[in-house]
DNA sequence: CAGTATCCGTAACGATACTG
DNA sequence: CAGTATCGTTACGGATACTG
């Protein structure tokens, strides 16, 4: 088996990419139940900053996983809302959110494992002069 | 509804993160088949420095998905392979590839439409025509 | 063989000021 | 209201030389 990293024309980077970034997956989270405004978006994903979600919102409309519906009045109203093919990425997203909940108590218990062995080892070495 | 990207204990985030991550999932790709030894992983991954690969595996061994066994001869190997857990994740990155394989051409389908219509001008969609 | 240490460029991101 | 433009930082990752 060969893998490689900069294989751009596999499916599964391309929806890794989509998948890791932060942005994309809370704003696919918060269309999931129903069309929301710039505005509302802004304000509800906290810490987000017009720049970027601007530029992941036009990221997913590219993709067809989002439309972008200009109301053309004053002042100006723009909906957000899930396709169908966004509808399906959330459930993907859906399906690891569970995955999350069943597992992370594992995962954690790992770290604090594997970081008390790690100091252990230190203090081994250290004081065994 | 409020989402907050930086609830770094959030469960789902964790995860996200750890399959975002290119080299990790590539690792764990790589095995689902078997133990690998470190110079195996090095030259199968195609563009991994060994810095990212080392860090990578810490991050996993850290995490519970991989084990790092070190056989005390010279010169040195070391294997790592899935643990459960690791497996387990597998599994979930599995299903990603599955749909992945399944949604890309309408991913594509909806690119090569956005780009066209960009360079035409009529990028605007405008409710009501 | 299996890493570690170091340097370095770049691109991503945040903050903010501005506009149709 | 819904963005765009610009700047500055920084942290991520690549390359490479070195080591137990």
């Amino acid at each position: 088996m060969q893998v490689s990293a900069y294989a751009k024309d596999c499916p599964s980077r391309q929806i890794l990419d989509r998948i890791g970034d932060t942005w994309s997956v809370l704003i696919v989270v918060m269309l999931a139940d129903g069309a929301h405004r710039y505005t509302e978006l802004a304000k509800r994903i906290q810490g987000v900053s017009p720049k970027m979600l601007t530029q992941t919102l036009r990221g997913l409309e590219r993709d067809g996983l989002i439309t972008r519906t200009v109301h053309p009045v004053v002042p100006p109203r723009v909906d957000y809302a899930l396709t169908e093919l966004g509808h399906s990425l959330y459930g993907l997203v859906e399906g690891l959110e569970k995955w999350a909940e069943t597992h992370i108590d594992d995962v954690q218990a790992a770290r604090v494992e594997y970081d008390a062995l790690r100091r252990k080892g230190r203090n081994r070495r250290l004081c065994g002069g």
